[in-house]
DNA sequence: ACCTGAACACCGTTCAAGT
DNA sequence: ACCTGAACACCGTTCAAGT
């Protein structure tokens, strides 16, 4: 794609075109290095192997721009997931690669800050928020995962009747979505009497 | 191991325990035919392809003895998430290899069907059940692949330092999965008064 | 600082042919 | 019914050497 020599950045570029072009299967180190007209092995100079590749790949698809921020905690977390869960769809096989990195300890880890700042303003302590953050953080890439490889199957048109079974057992619609993460904040909510409460000065914890 | 010729399930056995000695990385065609004293191209009488094996593999994972099923659907539901767990870490792995037989819709189905009775008992209709069910599969997943990725990294001893941090923030000691769980039927909890209402004969559903 | 060229040690899959 | 043998079209990674 030219004859110049290439950055870091670069590289992540070239591989995001591909990844979202032809998925993650087909991004190898030999096409991705094709694409920079560079053989195979100058991509060792930049990374040092392919996982740590695919970290940065990872951390561009969760770098995206912070959506405005609602004044209620609850609204603000959803506004979260959703922005994660669009980041995600924004490229093929987007929630695999981050998955596997964030699995790995590698990448993709700002995919959590956020969740975690938004979900700690309903005042729980540390710990809590934690959890709660690691919850739907999971939650968002299972489902997106799964959206995804529906996205695929569908284009490629394969056994309508079987995967329509699948579909339906995992209801993974967009509306399951929404309807997850609303049944996640139901939950901190629930607790976040007792926490609140607990931590308040004009207030005494009941047993 | 024999020089006896071999079923679907002699090869599912092997992948099985290369699975849990060596690890996914190491469970290849190839591998797998040499643990049999077979041809590699002789798999491919038992299996269309890997991730059809790979399939079977999760379905032997995820059909586990089932449990014995305590009266309150909330400890119901939460003694088929430990014991999803407890499956999952039975191989080394195991949350990586469902996940992905799961995600290309092919294998590892079982997993979900315990949780769903176990949640349908709480009264819900059946697309809350479905989608709850969802949330604490996705969860227990992600939960266990990180839990099975640290187990690695510790035993390989690697980046104390760097992953300490990963690990805190991620949250995923053996405590934080009860959290997370209980978080999940919290919020499941939340909606039961309003489901079970509305479906009641003896009360009728306010606006 | 960034890349080439060549090699090493592998992959999954196909297919005619064997028993 | 189950497997061999050989091939096809690939992989990720290393490393001396070039500019």
């Amino acid at each position: 794609m030219s004859n110049t020599r290439h950055s870091r950045d670069d590289v992540v570029a070239a591989a995001l075109r591909i990844l979202d072009e032809h998925g993650l299967p087909d991004l190898t180190m030999r096409r991705l290095a094709g694409a920079l007209d560079v053989q195979a092995s100058a991509l060792y100079w930049h990374f040092p192997n392919k996982q740590a590749l695919l970290a940065s790949v990872s951390d561009r698809i969760v770098a995206r721009a912070v959506l405005e921020d609602p004044a209620d905690w609850r609204d603000a977390a959803a506004a979260q997931a959703a922005g994660l869960r669009e980041s995600l769809l924004a490229y093929r096989d987007g929630a695999e690669v981050v998955s596997s990195s964030l699995a790995l300890g590698l990448g993709g880890r700002g995919a959590i800050t956020g969740l975690r700042t938004a979900i700690a303003r309903g005042g729980f302590d540390a710990r809590t928020s934690d959890t709660a953050a690691t919850v739907v953080l999971h939650f968002v890439l299972g489902h997106v995962s799964h959206e995804q490889q529906r996205m695929q199957a569908d284009s490629l048109g394969v056994v309508a009747a079987e995967h329509a079974i699948t579909a339906g057992d995992l209801a993974d619609t967009t509306d399951s979505f929404s309807d997850g993460i609303s049944l996640l904040l139901d939950g901190l909510q629930t607790r976040s009497r007792v926490s609140r409460v607990a931590s308040s000065p004009t207030e005494r914890a009941r047993p």
